[in-house]
RNA sequence: GCCCGGGUGGCGGAAUGGUUUACGCAGAGGACUUAAAAUCCUUGACCCGAAAGGGUUUGUGGGUUCGACUCCCACCCUGGGCACCA
């Protein structure tokens, strides 16, 4: 018996396919006809020197996986394979080991080669992109330009992340907790004259492209967030004894006239231009100089007290009470959203709460909530549900506490929609009921929220199929007397709630709780949901959502949509990238390098170490920097920064099918027809960074005229991440796992294998020793079923339909774990099959283990590969087996199981049923009430 | 705090509203072997029971349904992302 021996057999068709060229595509040739170009894409490693880890084996086994799949269903797959070799981490790396970052890289990519291509991948190795390269990151310095030219790259002096321990600048993306992403050390703010990509012009074409690709829903909720669209409304504040005017951004317009007090960043403009109207100024200068001194971590600390200075002399005039309120300045207020001034309302945004508490600063409710019970929702046409529910809200003037007391329920149609308001018997019921339960006499009546106000809600909320059914009304205590709740008090009224509201605190929905509980307990909160207006003048009543846009108008704002994006920073003070291809001439100004000047090569120096000056250690290169103007041909200085990494990586994909056009980045008719990308796949982690900045990359080169799409992926699926003992694989850990003894133990299609049927692919899993013996016996097991050469038996027509079609459709969409497990019970059933099983079985396999199914496929006979077998069709006819268990249940449960044909009727599987005596024993003598019958399932027989 | 996941045997994980635990690992019993490894066969949620059988069970509590891991409401725990973004 011929044992399996993965090291020979994999060494022996790698070398073939090698030999063959087996899997390189003509990306010139149009494809023949039914065939299409199918790009398949995972995101390039950066080659680190420890070499790949079982993550990036994962990745590219999933995708790998993939492309096999679409290549047999008979598409051109083209799957190519890169590295992302410039950047912070390689070069970091170097310098911690002493070495220079190109050697270093060299080294690391031969690696990497030799490790990848033992993986049995599709990979088409003669099209690898390196972006370190001159011959790559020429064009990267071209896209630079190109962005440069549209006005897309702008230089400006901003208040940026730094980091001091890799000396350089980040973007936004890289901060993470206020750290740096690379190296956790506290990032500090700087002041610096930096590169930027105005990414921020796509923002709102970014949000809306996300509705029209296929990507996993959860990449497009972390780039939902990450731009974070906020629609509110900019509103004027004057100055009182001034010209000058405050510009306030708000998301929350309706409660302008709880607006008490104003705050500035303390980078406001404003507050120079108010500096002679200010009379504590020395005070004020003084926070000013601490703020500046402050890290962005010191500054966004939450559990941080709020700190702040009035700027005493000036007051604004809230435009709808037409009062006059403080203006502060506080580092709480960024300088870089928003207008960098806010209109603060203590009652309904918490931080301001914090902070008016603090200042002794006046607090003004101007929404409160209604409570709607969701338990029963009343749907138009649902007579059972149709009612009303009351609550007498008590509130105490003395502390503004309100104490929701009674929670009544009266049929619906006792009180018809819209004239709940004025119905006095409501009033008069909940009063006389409140009274007697809690002896309060002097109660005032505030307001009864009724149907109106509901029916605006659900309007707004695009439900006019819900009438309204709630609510509330409201006393003040009047009286000075029985104020104070007491512990027993709150007892009483808390089983109160309970008994007669049958709402516990278990089913009362967040808000409700929240309320509820707070309240009681008495502490203060501001309330931010939506509700009902009051001391809002002539909007008292109103639901806080439409007097959204009422109150803009009133106060003559405009409605403003704001993001969180920020444009992208992309200088780096650091060696190892592509110089920014930029000249300053004294005379010229900025001059972008010709582009036949280009690449601007990164000189080969000793000492790359970054200075931490501010400047890039190339501007100690006299001979890189001093260069003549384009121009002008006088004196000129480069730029001596270079761009991020993400930038690079931004465009690869551009590359791969064009790495023979020497004179450009890109050929628009390769390029028109290999891309966009058929299917991406890569980790979560770039769900914002490289995800987006591709993105955006994609759209600026449309709009240039460059490219015909917009969006770079068609498809985008994020994988899992493995870790090792639950704990996320780290240098720092000393817990990565090294592919190569697994490779050598037990070969690669069985180390393939086994990640993919750790879980579903999408949610990655653990690496442990353990459950590869598995894989290692089911891959033997085929093997000798191959070369036992027993003759055939069997056709397992059924089960081999059935099986080619979970396949299929678990290969569709990714789930790999669930593929293997129906290839094993098919290969479970083999002995039984015949050589039509067995080539059925092996075709499936291909993709899955590439080496293996390939020997055994040349073993049975056959000339051609197995990987150019045609995908297997199933017939949907044959799916079905012809005999069925049938489930028999009385009431519900499970009873009996009886084996019958697929087709049996309701009557006949009845009768059946009723014979068996197990099921007479239940029914007994009982009256047969109902059958449910579920054809080819079960029958459910209620008595 | 906000936004996403997840909670099913000893473990990784399967389950269009229809037998919970497919497939695999570990375990138990057996075969082969002088023996072990490897391999093969059998078994496999928990409780009661000799067995037949019955009861319980998919984080918790409710609801909808003939029937709920699956749908609805609330809560608890947990992993991840974002966060003084007005």
């Amino acid at each position: 018996m011929a044992n399996y021996n993965p090291q020979q057999i994999e060494a022996k068709w790698a070398k073939a396919w090698e030999r063959k060229k087996a899997w390189q595509v003509d990306l010139k040739k149009v494809s023949a006809k039914g065939r299409k170009p199918y790009y398949n894409l995972m995101m390039f490693p950066y080659p680190s020197a420890e070499g790949l880890h079982v993550g990036n084996v994962y990745a590219f086994t999933g995708s790998d996986i993939h492309g096999r799949f679409e290549r047999m269903r008979g598409n051109d797959v083209f799957e190519p394979m890169g590295f992302d070799s410039f950047g912070i981490h390689s070069e970091n790396f170097a310098i911690k080991m002493g070495t220079h970052p190109k050697a270093q890289t060299a080294k690391n990519i031969k690696h990497f080669t030799e490790q990848l291509k033992q993986l049995g991948a599709l990979f088409d190795w003669s099209r690898a992109v390196t972006t370190s390269e001159p011959e790559y990151y020429k064009w990267t310095q071209w896209l630079f330009l190109q962005l440069y030219k549209a006005g897309l790259a702008y230089k400006a002096k901003a208040p940026v992340d730094w980091c001091p321990s890799c000396k350089t600048v980040l973007a936004n993306e890289q901060v993470i907790d206020g750290k740096c992403e690379r190296c956790s050390s506290q990032v500090m703010q700087k002041e610096l004259e930096q590169w930027f990509f105005r990414i921020t012009k796509y923002a709102d074409k970014l949000l809306k492209n996300l509705e029209k690709i296929d990507w996993s829903e959860r990449t497009k909720i972390a780039q939902r967030n990450w731009i974070g669209r906020s629609e509110g409304a900019q509103i004027e504040f004057k100055i009182q004894n001034s010209s000058l005017k405050i510009n306030a951004f708000t998301t929350r317009p309706d409660t302008l006239f709880g607006a008490t007090y104003m705050v500035f960043a303390p980078e406001h403009e404003l507050v120079e231009k108010l500096k002679s109207q200010i009379k504590n100024w020395g005070e004020v200068q003084k926070y000013l100089e601490e703020a500046k001194q402050k890290s962005e971590l010191e500054r966004t600390e939450l559990t941080k007290e709020k700190t702040g200075v009035e700027l005493k002399g000036v007051r604004a005039v809230n435009p709808a009470t037409k009062e006059n309120i403080p203006v502060f300045i506080a580092d709480y207020v960024l300088a870089s959203y928003g207008t960098g001034a806010i209109m603060a309302v203590p009652a309904h945004d918490e931080r301001d709460l914090e902070f008016a508490t603090k200042y002794k600063l006046p607090i003004t409710e101007v929404v409160i909530p209604w409570l709607i019970d969701k338990r029963n929702p009343p749907v138009a046409g649902k007579k059972k549900v149709e009612r009303r529910n009351v609550h007498a809200i008590v509130r105490n003037p003395k502390d503004g506490k309100i104490l929701c007391l009674k929670w009544k329920k009266f049929n619906w149609l006792t009180f018809p929609m819209g004239g709940v308001e004025e119905n006095e018997d409501i009033v008069k019921a909940a009063r006389r009921e409140v009274e007697e339960e809690t002896g309060y006499t002097n109660l005032k009546l505030v307001r009864v929220l009724g149907g109106q106000v509901c029916a605006e809600y659900f309007a707004a909320h695009k439900d006019e199929n819900r009438v309204s059914y709630t609510t509330a009304v409201l006393f003040d205590l009047a009286g000075e007397d029985r104020v104070e709740v007491s512990e027993e008090e709150k007892e009483r009224h808390e089983a109160l709630w309970l008994e007669k509201s049958q709402i516990t605190p278990q089913n009362m929905t967040h808000t409700e709780t929240g309320i509820w509980l707070s309240r009681w307990e008495g502490k203060s909160g501001s309330y931010l949901g939506e509700g009902v207006l009051i001391n809002s003048g002539k909007f008292n009543g109103m639901n806080s959502k439409l007097a959204m846009g009422e109150i803009v108008k009133f106060a003559k704002g405009q409605k403003k949509v704001n993001y969180h994006l920020r444009d992208w920073l992309i200088s780096r003070q650091r060696y190892w990238g592509p110089p920014i291809p930029i000249i300053y001439c004294k005379k010229c100004g900025t001059v972008p390098v010709p582009e036949k000047d280009l690449p601007v090569k990164l000189p080969e120096v000793k000492d790359f170490r970054p200075t931490g000056t501010g400047k890039s250690p190339l501007a100690s290169v006299a001979s890189f920097m001093n260069t003549k103007c384009p121009k002008c041909k006088g004196k000129a200085e480069r730029e001596t920064d270079v761009s991020d990494t993400f930038l690079d990586s931004a465009w690869y994909f551009f590359r791969y099918p064009c790495t023979e056009f020497k004179n450009k980045p890109f050929d628009k008719a390769r390029v028109k027809k290999w891309l966009p990308v058929s299917m991406y796949i890569g980790g979560q982690e770039h769900a914002v960074l490289h995800l987006l900045y591709t993105r955006f990359i994609t759209m600026a080169l449309k709009d240039m005229g460059h490219i015909a799409f917009d969006e770079p992926f068609k498809k985008f699926r994020a994988h899992g991440l493995i870790t090792k003992e639950g704990a996320k694989m780290s240098k720092s850990k000393g817990n990565v796992v090294n592919p190569d003894e697994y490779f050598v133990k037990y070969g690669a299609d069985t180390v393939r294998m086994y990640l993919m049927f750790l879980g579903p692919f999408a949610e990655g899993g653990d690496w442990s020793d353990k459950g590869i013996v598995g894989i290692c016996r089911f891959l033997s097991r085929a093997f000798e079923l191959v070369t036992a050469k027993t003759e055939a038996k069997n056709d397992l027509v059924s089960l081999r339909n059935k099986t080619i079609k979970k396949v299929t459709e678990d290969l569709e969409n990714l789930r790999y774990n669930t593929a293997i497990a129906s290839l094993m019970e098919y290969s479970n059933e083999m002995k039984d099959g015949g050589k039509k099983d067995i080539e059925t079985l092996l075709i499936l396999l291909a993709p899955f283990a590439p080496y293996m199914t390939e020997e055994l496929w040349s073993k049975l006979g056959h000339k051609d590969s197995v990987h150019n077998q045609p995908w297997p069709k199933y017939d949907v006819k044959q799916v079905k087996a012809e005999r069925i268990r049938f489930i028999i249940q009385v009431n519900g449960k499970v009873r009996d199981v009886m084996e019958l044909a697929a087709d049996t009727s309701e009557k006949q599987a009845t009768d059946f049923a009723l014979k068996s005596r197990n099921i007479r024993k239940w029914v007994g003598n009982s009256k047969v009430k109902r059958v449910v019958f579920v054809p080819g399932r079960l029958v459910n027989i209620v008595v």
